[in-house]
DNA sequence: TGTACATCAGTGAACGCGCGTTCACTGATGTAC
DNA sequence: TGTACATCAGTGAACGCGCGTTCACTGATGTAC
């Protein structure tokens, strides 16, 4: 009868084991279709196909479950602009552009995940595992500012925070206005890839005098 | 009996005739206490102290409602801009500088406007009346890009919109990110204001020789 | 290998609640004569 | 100035619904012997 093993979750089994995935999985799912807001607990497990108190065994409360989105978007976001960012190669000025650019690659690849980290929904503060995978993230763009900022000869050097902050903010300003669905940006010639890029290229240049 | 001029619309009568705006009021008040999705239309209805029938004289439903607190805070934001650039004087660039002041002064000042016009709630598209409000304050934006451009000799003279939208997406950013109820703005050792003046001078140099 | 048992993920029925919306109505306001 | 009437803003009761949450339960899984 149990001639299957075990450790491979059934997906279709009674206790298919991975119901806290699903979820998660299917949060993603209806943040894509009706927004972060757009959506009850109750839904979440309809759409899971479970009963409306099998997602309790998981999370506390729907907060919870968005905070643990949240957090598994941030830890994915840290992931991609460490990969872009590349230990500073082949310059820090070229990788940190490609930094700007995963940045609105994420944002445009996985708007769910990007809203449910910046938009309506969790809003860091309680949760202190969604701050630190938040905290990860700014680290890789401050770790980039610090790389940069170094190539600036010491008088003239700019502190590191401030840039890590400025690129940040441009990043998440572009990306919050210009990509989401269909948001402000009408008759704007250019992609928002291009505009960030701009951004970065006239203010490393107001930098310092390279 | 009638010894009152009606004119004056009495605030507690049984007609009070300003329902239409004690909603609004009320709907500025509740985003203040419990964001702008942290309330249902029958709680607009309660706190301003009428039947929860009664807000449908005056709006569609409740994204009618916010949809024209959001028009009203642009209108506002629009006048705010407008002052503060103060027909480019004394000069294009220090007049820019007081813009992106009075942009974090009115996201610090109202909290509930802002978090209505960029937030959860409205999102533009649909409404004409929102849409044109919403236009009507990046125009300042835009003029403003356009003097300062003008300041730039012939040949490097900037794209007057991608300054705009630079201006725009870095207020933004920091505007969403950093003043927001303790958002992700700990151990960040200088103000809202002071980053985006700081953005600014950098950009604006970057931008030419000068 | 087989049996008894503990574990625990998910069930499904139930609850009280507040929601959005409708409806016929009331009565104050403003106007016509 | 007074009276009759139309207007219409707000009432309050009612509706059906889906919510979040709880509960005792069931039955598959994994383990001890």
């Amino acid at each position: 009868m149990s001639f299957r093993s075990h450790r491979p979750p059934d997906r279709d089994a009674y206790h298919h084991g991975n119901l806290r995935e699903a979820l998660i999985e299917t949060v993603l799912d209806l943040i894509g279709k009706h927004g972060p807001a757009g959506f009850s607990y109750a839904d979440v497990a309809r759409a899971a196909g479970v009963s409306p108190a099998a997602p309790y065994r998981h999370f506390r409360d729907r907060n919870a479950l968005m905070a643990e989105v949240a957090r598994r978007g941030f830890e994915r976001f840290a992931e991609d602009l460490e990969a872009a960012w590349n230990q500073g190669r082949p310059d820090p000025v070229a990788a940190m552009d490609a930094c700007g650019r995963a940045y609105l690659a994420f944002a445009r690849r996985e708007p769910a995940f990007y809203s449910a980290m910046f938009g309506a929904g969790a809003s860091a503060t309680d949760d202190p595992a969604l701050r630190a995978a938040a905290d990860r993230a700014f680290g890789v763009l401050r770790r980039a500012a610090e790389a940069v900022s170094a190539t600036y000869p010491g008088p003239e050097r700019p502190p590191a925070l401030m840039v890590a902050l400025h690129l940040w903010a441009e990043a998440h300003g572009i990306a919050s206005l210009f990509l989401s669905p269909e948001g402000l940006r009408r008759g704007i010639p250019m992609t928002a890839e291009e505009l960030l890029e701009a951004a970065l290229l006239v203010y490393l240049k107001g930098l310092g005098g390279r």
